[in-house]
RNA sequence: GGAGAGGUGGCCGAGUGGUUGAAGGCGCAGCACUGGAAAUGCUGUUUGGCGGCAACGUCAACGAGGGUUCGAAUCCCUCCCUCUCCGCCA
């Protein structure tokens, strides 16, 4: 959520930032008039409840003093506490109207973008920032899409799980759950090494919890919902992290807070008809160890480094060749001020592909879900940064190894850092 | 799901209509005392909105939302949560 302080008094500022995602796209101006008609509200309603306050203080002070709770005295001052009443029942409903608007209005906005973030409208001006691992990059010319070679392999079943559910499920059998299992313990124990605490959150979350990190209200279209329950399933463990401190003031020594998480995830995928239908990239259900970082503004910038690199580690480890690229305004997700990709190589379709994103939202959900901190010795509280990242997509690496380690007699080779975890070497 | 009890500040806990944003205690911070510390004493110690350069003023909040009243932490209604017992259950 945007500040409506900083709205008011610097709107060019603010609206030129916004610009910078999709220029025209964004218009602050009602927010503007509407604040402005609130705060008059308020001062008038203050007023009145000044007043009616000193009418009660009075009234309780000469009853107790002896005066006659029926003489006219306090007859009149009844009166009067009930004219102001009346006021009161024109204005306060107006007020609370008007401020619901400009907080679901105020709801809409995405994130301001870094002022490093580069300018751009659409994935195609996002800037590539390092490769890593040509060294890796398979010399074997008949690579097999990932979905042959499993369907060969006998791992994956699509059209029982289809039966099962719907389109866009999978179910991983014998060796290929087990690599997924391995790929979960393995990603879990490198970033605990790395110092995140492992959390094991609720996978449905309620409305609140949804619009603390920006997924509610623009793209409920995006979330299972469970109607009876007022419960979603989430999109990402991003959520339940984040949300685990709402509405809570941190100890600024507590900082910064560092989990990771393994849940399924579950997106509707409702916009991508059509894409990546073969496979296992885009799944309405999928595995992810999710990296989440709560921290001081301060070190929000260094910490978001940290963050990619912790990704990054494990692509390192597994030999996955990969690029690392930082998204453009016109294509940083709502609740992200500053957002690198990880994309690793998948050779069947000669591309990189995402297999991790890492935001930093700066206060932008620490404002929505209220998580403050407080530095010892001093008043006030201030909001956290919240920043979070795959590390990673469970199934997406799983297809990465599938082409990748694949060898010339139709087997795949299995990563020697799995293969503990694995107990065999070849799948 | 059924029956009962309860939700008050960082924590414990008082408070059943009237100058109560809230007694008392603990904790924490500052000051005093001390060679230093403990003990003791004094002072301070919730959050948010609006106005103000600030001091400060004012409004709101005692689980949430409504209602009664000149006035609600206190009375009424709805919902949520916690605990105990019963039922069901991985």
């Amino acid at each position: 959520m945007l500040d409506l302080k900083q709205i008011r008094e610097n709107p060019t500022a603010i609206q030129e930032q916004l610009n910078r995602r999709s220029a025209d796209r964004y218009d602050i101006s009602p927010i503007l008039e509407l604040d402005r008609q609130q705060r008059e509200l308020e001062s008038i309603r203050t007023q009145l409840q000044t007043r009616s306050n000193e009418i009660g203080k009075e009234i309780g002070q000469k009853i107790k003093g002896g005066s006659d709770p029926k003489g006219s005295e306090i007859q009149a001052l009844k009166a009067e506490g009930n004219e102001i009443k009346t006021k009161l029942s024109e204005f306060e409903p107006q007020e609370k109207e008007i401020k619901s608007k400009i907080e679901s209005l105020l709801l809409q906005f995405p994130n301001l973008p870094s002022e490093s973030t580069p300018i751009g409208n659409s994935e195609e001006e996002n800037i590539e920032i390092r490769r890593w691992g040509e060294e890796y990059l398979p010399k074997n010319p008949n690579i097999l899409p990932h979905w042959e070679i499993g369907e060969k392999l006998g791992i994956f079943d699509f059209e029982r799980a289809v039966k099962v559910a719907r389109s866009r499920f999978v179910s991983l059998v014998g060796a290929g759950a087990a690599l997924e299992r391995a790929l979960i313990t393995f990603m879990l124990d490198r970033q605990i090494e790395a110092g995140y605490t492992e959390v094991i959150p609720p996978i449905l979350v309620n409305t609140q919890t949804l619009t603390g990190t920006g997924q509610l209200p623009k793209f409920a279209e995006e979330s299972f919902k469970c109607q009876e329950d007022d419960l979603w399933l989430i999109p990402t463990a991003e959520v339940p992290l984040t949300n685990l401190y709402r509405e809570e003031i941190l100890e600024a020594s507590s900082l910064p807070i560092k989990h990771c998480a393994y849940t399924p995830c579950f997106r509707r995928e409702a916009g991508s008809y059509g894409k990546d239908t073969r496979g296992i990239i885009r799944l309405h259900q999928f595995n992810k160890v999710e990296l989440v970082k709560i921290v001081h503004p301060d070190t929000s910038e260094e910490e978001h480094q940290s963050l990619v690199k912790d990704a990054e580690a494990i692509l390192q480890a597994l030999k996955l060749p990969y690029r690392v690229i930082e998204l453009c305004t016109g294509d940083i997700g709502f609740s992200a001020a500053k957002c690198y990709d990880i994309e690793v190589w998948l050779p069947s379709s000669g591309k990189y592909r995402e297999i991790s994103s890492c935001s930093n939202c700066k206060d932008f959900q620490g404002r929505r879900a209220s998580i403050r901190f407080k530095e010892a010795g001093k008043k006030g509280t201030k909001l956290v940064h919240t920043l979070n990242g795959s590390g990673l997509a469970v199934g997406r690496t799983m297809s990465a190894i599938l082409e990748n380690y694949q060898q010339e007699d139709g087997t795949v080779k299995i990563p020697e850092v799995l293969q503990q975890y694995m107990g065999r070497e070849v799948l």
